[in-house]
DNA sequence: CGATTTTGACCTGCGC
DNA sequence: GCGCAGGTCAAAATCG
């Protein structure tokens, strides 16, 4: 069995080479009634559309409430415990869960504002300030938006996110026991790729990071992962 | 037999 | 410039 336990999204700025910041998504946010493999598609969606264009909070808000309202307001009870406000508008670019209802971002932060221990007053907007820019040497290169899954997995590595994928690639990290695997999305000209490696301190988490953004739906090879990807196709 | 995975070689960016 | 580390390529091996 696994399960998704935290989420990160990694934003990118073009020309910038590094990793310029995260938006840290409500920890130990799961979808009580969506098995791991459910929720990694739903996120997906979700991370997609956050990584896409300027107005994303405001796209994905439109999403969820034109594309499937029905499956979304189960979506957003269930997720939630069911009390949570069903849509607030005042989420932001960089606060992309508040328009998830105030009980969620509640959740995540006590009441003195700290979540995970970590003092969010000053940067209620979730982008961490310790994070570097660093810009490249000579030509910038330009770089897909990224972000990335931490689950907890302990039979398999790669989840069923709905895509297919093909792996190119595997390389021992430095500092880790495990390898990291390289995968391509087998659709052709699309360009996403994702790597997926087990964390050093914990073997049991799998990070699944994604870069790039698919051109095309899911795979719909299985019946299965048609319709329950189907579902989450907001 | 085509698709996929494995794996060593090669490429590239970065720090020193 | 050199060496290291991460990322990619591509031929061989394996799988279904």
């Amino acid at each position: 069995m696994s399960q998704i336990i935290d989420h990160h999204l990694f934003e990118e700025e073009n020309q910038i080479s590094t990793q310029m910041g995260f938006i840290p998504f409500p920890t130990n946010l799961t979808f009580p009634s969506l098995d791991c493999n459910q929720s990694l598609k739903a996120f997906s969606s979700i991370a997609s559309s956050l990584t896409s264009e300027s107005d994303s909070t405001s796209n994905l808000t439109q999403t969820l409430l034109t594309t499937n309202p029905q499956k979304s307001k189960e979506y957003l009870t269930s997720s939630f415990g069911g009390s949570t406000p069903f849509l607030s508008l005042h989420g932001s670019i960089v606060n992309p869960w508040a328009i998830l209802g105030g009980e969620v971002i509640s959740n995540c932060m006590n009441n003195s504002g700290k979540r995970n221990g970590v003092d969010h007053r000053d940067n209620h907007l979730g982008v961490s300030t310790t994070m570097k820019m660093k810009k490249m040497k000579g030509r910038k290169k330009v770089r897909e938006p990224r972000f990335c899954f931490k689950t907890l997995s302990t039979d398999v590595d790669v989840l069923d996110d709905g895509y297919k994928w093909r792996k190119y690639g595997q390389k021992v990290v430095k500092n880790t026991q495990h390898p990291r695997s390289y995968y391509r999305c087998t659709q052709e000209n699309c360009r996403v790729k994702k790597r997926v490696e087990r964390l050093a301190e914990d073997p049991r988490m799998v990070i699944t990071t994604y870069e790039g953004r698919h051109v095309h739906s899911p795979s719909n090879d299985l019946e299965d992962s048609q319709t329950q990807s189907d579902n989450f196709l907001w």
